[in-house]
DNA sequence: AGTACATTTGAAGATTCATTCATATGTTCG
DNA sequence: CGAACATATGAATGAATCTTCAAATGTACT
């Protein structure tokens, strides 16, 4: 994958198409960010690495709602989890997902939607 | 990929911190993008308007099933549909939506993503 | 070993959601 | 008006999900 490197920002870069093979990847990872409970996690780990206990209480979950959550985004390679002791301590798996996170959030907020999801 | 030069998200401006607050608009938001069929629908609109019926032809859709998916959008202010003739034309509502699609996209390709939601 | 702390796991329950089928609404044209 | 095309809507079914409760596994320390 080399690609011209040091293009500035201005990066559409390579416009990555979406078929059918990608589509469903693509999907199954945003949905891991549709979810009130996984986005505060992931925010918050966004701000660095922290305990599974830690990390529960500071999103509000309860410890056991919060590790099935965790699992899932760790079987998904967005987060990593590292034994220290008796504690697991989380993090993000690396800055595409701060950036992913990041980006997906500020455009959201920039959209000025109308947010009524039930039929009119 | 330049691990020491080009800070790809610099100037987002602002970043946006989520609270309790935008978390659920954001996670709404999010969670139209966490589908294929609405994906594939979104990715079609991205490159051009197109009539309903069409764009579902185009995505390998029923109709029926499009138009609910397309109500689902556009209640959330993604996407716009104009009547013209016995047509509804349908298109992203603006870019910040086609923004948001590209970038996701982005990321998730080079995410090197394990997939695989079940558990172990 | 035994106790306390930390995290994971499994099953159950309740809600949400995408698709299908059938039908209704809307639009154009003869 | 009535026929044909285009889109929207409603109810129903089945699957997927998030959370809770209870119990299991893992780790440290006396």
């Amino acid at each position: 994958m080399g690609h011209g490197a040091v293009t500035p920002v201005q990066d559409a870069g390579e416009r990555v198409r979406l078929d059918a093979d990608n589509v469903a990847k693509v999907a199954t990872t945003l949905q891991a960010l549709s979810t009130p409970s996984r986005l505060l996690i992931l925010a918050r780990l966004r701000e660095g690495p922290l305990p599974a206990t830690e990390l529960a209480a500071e999103v509000g979950m309860e410890q056991s709602a919060c590790s099935h959550q965790l699992r899932l985004l760790r079987n998904l390679g967005l987060v990593v989890g590292e034994r220290r002791g008796r504690s697991v301590v989380y993090a993000l798996h690396d800055h595409h997902v701060a950036e992913l996170l990041d980006q997906a959030v500020y455009h959201v907020e920039h959209l000025r939607l109308g947010i009524s999801d039930a039929a009119d």
